[in-house]
This record gives structure tokens, sequence and C-alpha cells, in this order.
DNA sequence: CCGCTACATGCAAAACTATGAATATAGTGT
DNA sequence: ACACTATATTCATAGTTTTGCATGTAGCGG
């Protein structure tokens, strides 16, 4: 079940059908509230997970889960520098899909990722950048 | 559960995480590709359910509950014309979400609904207009 | 090589969704 | 009022997703 979005770089044949499941996938993959809240995060460029776990307000392991269901849609991928793990949007048009549902539903399109306390990431980059 | 988008009309107050649950459902209202095969049907205006029926080869109960999926959802609207009754887009901005979700899968956008065998449908309406 | 940190994964119970079959309803013609 | 047509709803079952918990793994510092 590890569906990846339209690889440029393969150049296996994929069916209507095939991509209508991964049409699927991706609308799946923005149902849940969480996932958004981390593709918000990411918006502004790459994070590290603990800086998603600061924010977000949710447990390591399912902020983990959530980025495995988003890394498996072909919408982020992961790179690692030192002990931390960072992730970065790699399909930024999903904030088109985003947008254009938020408006749908009267959201306010450019606000704060989410309403959490915001509490310190501990990761040497989150310290020096933004606290 | 019947969630509704953003009603013009009503000047109830939504809170952030009603309109974040409005969002899924949105999105997860476009999970389905016989919804989405529906939606793209109406794309060209009102059909009756009988239509859709022929053209995607679906049991008329089936397409009734996808039809009640996307009308609670807030994406379709019915009226009765006699016997029939015609389904029709109130939120084109919908579109905008499946073309751009196609558009990432690699799917052409514009294209013939589905590949079923588009059978006859018996109302008058289209009788008259295609058949 | 040991323990620590930062993440990932596996598993299982609960919650939710999909789908077919049966049944209900609403309008139409006689 | 009756039978008929077009569509909707209900219900039960199978399947999938969610989510917490426990555990696993990879790199770093000593």
């Amino acid at each position: 079940m590890s569906i990846v979005l339209a690889s440029r770089e393969s150049s296996k044949i994929v069916t209507e059908e095939e991509k209508q499941e991964q049409l699927a996938q991706l609308f799946k993959a923005l149902v849940h509230p969480a996932r958004i809240a981390i593709l918000d995060i990411l918006r502004n460029g790459e994070q590290c997970v603990c800086h998603l776990e600061a924010n977000l307000g949710y447990r390591q392991a399912y902020i983990s889960q959530q980025l495995a269901v988003l890394r498996e849609a072909g919408l982020i991928q992961d790179h690692r520098d030192g002990l931390n793990i960072y992730y970065r949007i790699v399909r930024p048009e999903v904030f088109a899909l985003i947008d254009v549902g938020r408006a749908m539903v009267g959201m306010e399109i450019s606000r704060s990722p989410l309403n959490a306390p915001q509490t310190a990431c501990p990761c040497p980059r989150c310290a020096t950048k933004s606290d």
C-alpha cells in the first residue's frame, strides 16, 4: 500500500485506474486535520519532527504516523541532519488544494498554522532561528 | 452528521474547529472515484439520477448513496421535475480541486467522464437532448 | 561499545466507511 | 384509489482508518 504520486524519474506505465487510486490517496491524505496542520507548518520551509511535535501538541509517535501517511502519498520527503530528521514539501501544488478547500468552507487562508501553545522546540536549528 | 458547507444565508457562528471538520468532509467527499465521476458528469450542467445511472454503470441505490454524501458535503443540490430528480453543482470551486489533484497525479483534466458504455438514459430530457 | 536522543514502526482495539440488499417514499397516470 | 416509475433511506456486514501503547532503530557523544 505504498502509493507514490506520479514519479517523473521512473518510466513505468501508470494506468488510468491506478491514477484514480492515486487521486483518491491524495485527497485521503488531506482528510485529516492533523496532516493539514503538518503541511501548513512545512509551508514555510523544512522542519524537524521535534518542531512539529512542539507546535502541534501531538505526541511524537502520532506525528510520525501522520508523516508516514504524507510520505507514502508522495507529498513530503525527509532527510537527516545529525540527530534530527527534517521534512519538506515536495509537491507545493498541495497548497492550492488546501487553500481552495479552505476558501470553500470559509476559512482564512493565510493564518498561523495552529492555535497550539507554540512550545519551544529544542533542536539546534529551531533554537537559533525563531526562539 | 449532516455537515453543510459555509451557508452564506444562515448567520450562525462557525468555529474554526467546525470549519476544519468541514474541510475534512470536503476532501472526504472527493476520496471516492465514483463521487468524482458523478461530479464530472454534473460539470456540464444538471442531470437526473437515471442519467448518472446510465452513464456510470452503477446501480440506482448506490448512486443515490453517493449523491447523498455529496449533498451532505454541500457540493450538490437536487430539485424535482416531474418524476425525475435533477442534481446540479452548487460549488463549482470543487472542480479546481479535482483538476489540480488530477494534474498532480498526471491525469488529463478534460477527458470524458468515464469509460462506461454510455447507455441511453430514458428520461425525457436526456431523450430530447443528446440521444 | 554504552547509553542517550530523535524518530519510526508494529500491533490491537475502537471508530468509522463502503456496499449490497431490502424497503420506503413521492409523484404520475388511469 | 391503484399500480407504476424514479429515487431515497435503512440496515447489516465487511473492510479500512484512527490512535494509543509498546517497542525498534539510527546516529551521536563519551
